[in-house]
DNA sequence: TTAGGGTTAG
């Protein structure tokens, strides 16, 4: 009750000062009204509208912040320093400046004595983009105790603020007050906000719900829900909400294909991009990414063409736009073209961090750390600041390359020279490169005493050392922290267990076996492919001989196999740990996915060209070995991308130096 | 004033 009779108190005074404070005249004759001359306050008022519209079609223009202080002393000047109107617009651009609302903006704001709502609005507004957001939680309870009604931008805001900060709860009680100040609720631009609220806090059946019950819905309310269910790994219900969608825009298809890149499903996303094409739809930059992306995951070269040539003619190619390029790089990179990649980074009119750091990072995947440090040093010589994921790239280039002093360095000057915080990433790194260099204690000890809770991502760099140098006592401490971490990741029992099959030790691989047994857990297919000369992607899964071509596949690795044995090849055993015999062993290797996709590289593409093989696993060491051999007999390049690196076999031997 | 995005380690 309280706060209503104080709202209309305010509403009062609020009129009756905005007329005092501008039309002093005006108001001194409020007693004597029937002598006001109504022609002249009409005028007046005119004049003042005619100002703020001039006043605000120069804000629009302004692009930086001192042209701002230099219109808003002219309208102190002219009197308008209580304008809310014109101030909420000054206030908007600078959030769109990224100036930090607790500075200047909001000095402004506290110099007016009874702010209008679109004023409060626009603090809020900037609060919830820029931060702190609790600030923004702060105006809002202001407002209300002030007795100034809401629009519905001020909730669009506060949701915003509310996803933020990751506080639903926060969220719900001011949804519940959309209900009582004025039926927001049933508000277009509310209800999406709430969607997205929702659905960013983690609660997509609230999202939902919001949905279902809004009585007028757009095509944003269709697409946030799309991404949400996307980003939830349910594609189907992402897809039968994209059907049901009357009229499907840019934004909507975009959502779709990078839902469909982020879900690991890279062809259904280019089978959308296309249908978005074919349906006449635009094509912008992160449309295209989401493209480029598919390619990069299927090593779709063909395909990656055509979406160069859709780049060109929407006037974005690599060249002119910076973010096209970076994903071509990326891309590039991830086809194990890294030369093509580079090219494109010299070519670039507009290099960013993200074009720095994908080169530099494809660097790193490909063995080359002289080059990926290099670039690094040139980077940093431009305005261009390295990030988090440039260092990523830094510290595992030199992880590749058995760089450790080099790397110490880097670690150490991230937060001094660069100001970047080391992340339990950025241990991970570290420990690898310690680790890979057979300092296994040392990143024992890294790990054990970092000052942040080390993730799976650490431990499990540590276990891949323990594997590489044949330590099984570190690598069940690794092993103990990660069996609590990822307890349902198949991958490190089975790294552990080959880690006490090479140290001899089986009763504790049978053991490690019937954990997984007893867990249920099944271990993932090996598959390879490879794209065949015509642009097709063939598929190959260790073991299975359901290609067409299987017999021609094994007649042409049996007489590779042969012809390398000649030459002393003894197959690699020990990546094998049943309890079987090694007639059996070498049998089993023979069906491992990547020679299989080797050997129909080998008949199928032209000689002389290079073989590209992508493996969903790592590589191990008995293909890797044939791989080298293969490369020398036949005198043709293997690119193999495994779920790590990249493997450059050329002439017998490999770009990693057999240290993967 | 609300929806889609590029670089990430074992």
């Amino acid at each position: 009750m309280f706060a209503i009779s104080r709202h209309f108190i305010k509403l009062n005074q609020l009129s009756i000062s905005f007329s005092h404070h501008h039309y002093h005249s005006q108001s001194q004759h409020k007693t004597i009204l029937p002598n006001l001359n109504f022609s002249l306050y009409e005028q007046k008022l005119q004049q003042r509208e005619v100002l703020e519209t001039k006043l605000i079609s120069l804000l629009n223009g302004c692009n930086n912040i001192n042209q701002i202080k230099q219109l808003h002393s002219h309208l102190i000047r002219k009197g308008l320093d209580q304008c809310s109107f014109v101030l909420a617009k000054l206030i908007r651009i600078l959030t769109k400046l990224n100036v930090s609302i607790d500075s200047y903006p909001r000095l402004i704001f506290n110099q007016v004595r009874y702010p209008n709502a679109f004023l409060y609005t626009s603090v809020i507004r900037g609060y919830s983009l820029l931060g702190p957001f609790d600030e923004a939680i702060l105006i809002y309870s202001r407002m209300r105790w002030d007795g100034i009604r809401p629009v519905s931008f001020t909730f669009s805001a506060l949701f915003k603020a509310c996803a933020a900060k990751l506080d639903v709860e926060l969220g719900r009680q001011i949804h519940a007050q959309t209900f009582f100040i004025g039926g927001y609720e049933s508000d277009l631009f509310v209800g999406n906000t709430l969607i997205d609220m929702y659905v960013k806090c983690g609660f997509l059946d609230c999202g939902r719900c919001v949905f279902d019950e809004m009585p007028e819905r757009d095509v944003i309310s269709w697409t946030s829900l799309i991404v949400a269910y996307a980003k939830n790994g349910d594609m189907n219900v992402a897809g039968e909400l994209f059907e049901g969608l009357p009229e499907k825009d840019m934004v909507a298809w975009t959502a779709m294909i990078t839902g469909y890149v982020q879900n690991a499903k890279p062809k259904e996303a280019l089978k959308m991009f296309e249908m978005m094409r074919d349906a006449g739809v635009r094509t912008d930059e992160v449309a295209l990414v989401g493209g480029i992306s598919a390619c990069a995951q299927l090593v779709a070269e063909k395909h990656a063409q055509w979406i160069l040539d859709v780049a060109d003619k929407e006037g974005l190619s690599p060249v002119k736009n910076v973010v096209v390029g970076s994903a071509f790089i990326d891309m590039y990179s991830k086809c194990g073209r890294v030369e093509e990649a580079y090219r494109v980074f010299e070519s670039m009119k507009e290099k960013n961090v993200y074009s720095y750091s994908s080169m530099i990072v494809g660097f790193a995947m490909h063995g080359k750390a002289d080059e990926a440090m290099k670039l690094f040093y040139e980077m940093v010589e431009t305005e261009t600041k390295p990030n988090r994921v440039t260092f990523i790239g830094v510290l595992t280039a030199c992880s590749h390359a058995g760089m450790v002093q080099q790397g110490r360095r880097l670690f150490a000057s991230m937060q001094k020279d660069y100001g970047v915080v080391p992340e339990a990433d950025h241990y991970a790194c570290m420990v690898d490169l310690l680790g890979r260099a057979g300092h296994l204690e040392e990143a024992l000890e890294l790990a054990e005493t970092m000052p942040l809770e080390p993730h799976g991502g650490v431990w499990g760099a540590l276990l891949g050392a323990c594997r590489l140098h044949g330590n099984p006592d570190i690598a069940e401490i690794a092993a103990k922290h990660l069996f609590e971490l990822e307890p349902n990741s198949i991958g490190n029992y089975i790294l552990l267990s080959n880690i006490y099959a090479l140290a001899g030790r089986m009763e504790d691989v049978s053991r490690i076996r019937k954990l997984v047994r007893g867990k249920g857990l099944k271990k993932n297919p090996g598959c390879s492919w490879v794209e065949a000369k015509d642009g097709n992607i063939h598929e190959f899964y260790a073991g299975e001989m359901t290609h067409p071509k299987s017999n021609e596949i094994k007649k042409e690795l049996e007489k590779l196999l042969d012809t390398l044995k000649r030459e002393g090849y003894k197959p690699n055993l020990s990546s094998i740990v049943y309890d079987i015999s090694d007639g059996e062993k070498e049998c089993l290797l023979k069906t491992h996915s990547e020679k299989l996709a080797l050997s129909f590289g080998l008949l199928t593409t032209t000689a002389g060209s290079p073989i590209k093989i992508v493996k969903n696993l790592r590589v191990c060491e008995d293909c890797h070995l044939v791989m080298c051999g293969a490369s020398r007999i036949t005198k043709r390049e293997i690119v193999l991308r495994d779920n790590m690196r990249f493997h450059h076999f050329r002439d017998g031997v490999c770009s990693c130096g057999d240290f993967w």
